[in-house]
DNA sequence: TGTACATCAGTGAACGCGCGTTCACTGATGTAC
DNA sequence: TGTACATCAGTGAACGCGCGTTCACTGATGTAC
């Protein structure tokens, strides 16, 4: 029995084709010999674990989903204070998507989110739990959801396009984001609802 | 003298490269003979009109710009109440987005963003009309129109990008966004500011 | 322990293809006389 | 009005290149005896 494996193609095709997505900044532009090239390994080789270029990218988006939720998941889960894992999340969101911007643009392209569902319902959810708190006004939470989705989604995508644009601070941005869009209340206007 | 022009091929290429780039949806995915053969012409022909692909790219992205300018313009100049002028240059701006989805994304990929600056002073200058008026409690008036940019491009983007998402309806959705990030107030709450 | 063999991940050469770009050309349009 | 010519937008053939994919192969690893 061996416990010292030579070596995890697979992995390493899929991390090269991340480094030379956020290189070149568009699936479009990887080719399949590309990332045999950047992973040091013949062209044929990636046919061994992958059916074909699309199958490999495919690999790297769902690795995306992957950090974007576990990333957002345990950021909220470090809080008890519902508004506190509610904000914690959205930044967590937000910074998963900017450590890998490329990725991120690419996830949400012509594709059909598979893993959009349930994570959209962990932040209704949250939403909720800030109303069961008395800290939000909301009365559509669903609804007010979908709105924290769309800035959150707009943050990192026209960050990352404009760069050169003199932005506010990220966190100053993000707060007001969540607090307007999610209806929150200072913690000592309202009390909880009975 | 004649006043009628055989053809402009320029302005065929630029247009046959719009549709090339909705209908492949990444400028990645178009190639120079590709809008040549969609343009009816042979390869050697764009050379004329174009140094190369990318020029003639250029001139697709910014032919989306001054639409998007020319679009949110006069569609805020329809109106006289400064809070319809603001949900009105918003809305526009959202539906020239998303009339041509994939060139909207483009245009703010990978590059300077060159009309930026001027068109995020138009949409500050609304702000503050709308705070002179008395009907925004905004005390930072840029700050928002930056929440209110990014908000507004993460509902074009995200709402292409996942069409298969129930979505709520887009004009509630605009409304309920500009409301809460420009800090908007009912008409008849505040007086105007002296 | 030593030898013969099966397995199989990765290789290198080869293919056909669409690409960007070049070049000499053609043929319609406009002008000079 | 008619003829000769200059102009110039667009053509078709050709080039070299990187691509995806195939194929027979190789050589290291693990197993049977």
């Amino acid at each position: 029995m061996t416990f010292v494996p030579r070596r995890d193609l697979r992995a390493d095709l899929v991390a090269a084709a991340t480094a030379l997505l956020e290189r070149e900044g568009s699936v479009a532009a990887i080719s399949l010999r590309g990332v045999a090239r950047e992973a040091g390994v013949s062209a044929p080789a990636v046919y061994g674990h992958f059916a074909d270029l699309d199958a490999l990218l495919d690999a790297v988006l769902d690795e995306g989903f992957v950090a974007l939720r576990t990333g957002t998941r345990s950021a909220a889960a470090a809080h008890e204070d519902p508004v506190e894992r509610l904000v914690a999340g959205c930044r967590a969101y937000v910074e998963q998507g900017m450590a890998a911007p490329a990725r991120y643009r690419e996830m949400f392209q012509c594709r059909s989110l598979p893993h959009a569902g349930p994570a959209f319902d962990v932040l209704v959810d949250a939403v909720r739990a800030c109303v069961s708190a008395g800290r939000s006004r909301s009365v559509d939470a669903r609804a007010d959801a979908g709105l924290i989705w769309t800035a959150l989604h707009g943050l990192v995508t026209l960050r990352v396009a404009a760069p050169h644009v003199p932005w506010p601070d990220l966190d100053d941005q993000l707060s007001a984001l969540v607090e307007r869009l999610a209806l929150l209340t200072p913690e000592e206007t309202l009390p909880p609802v009975r």
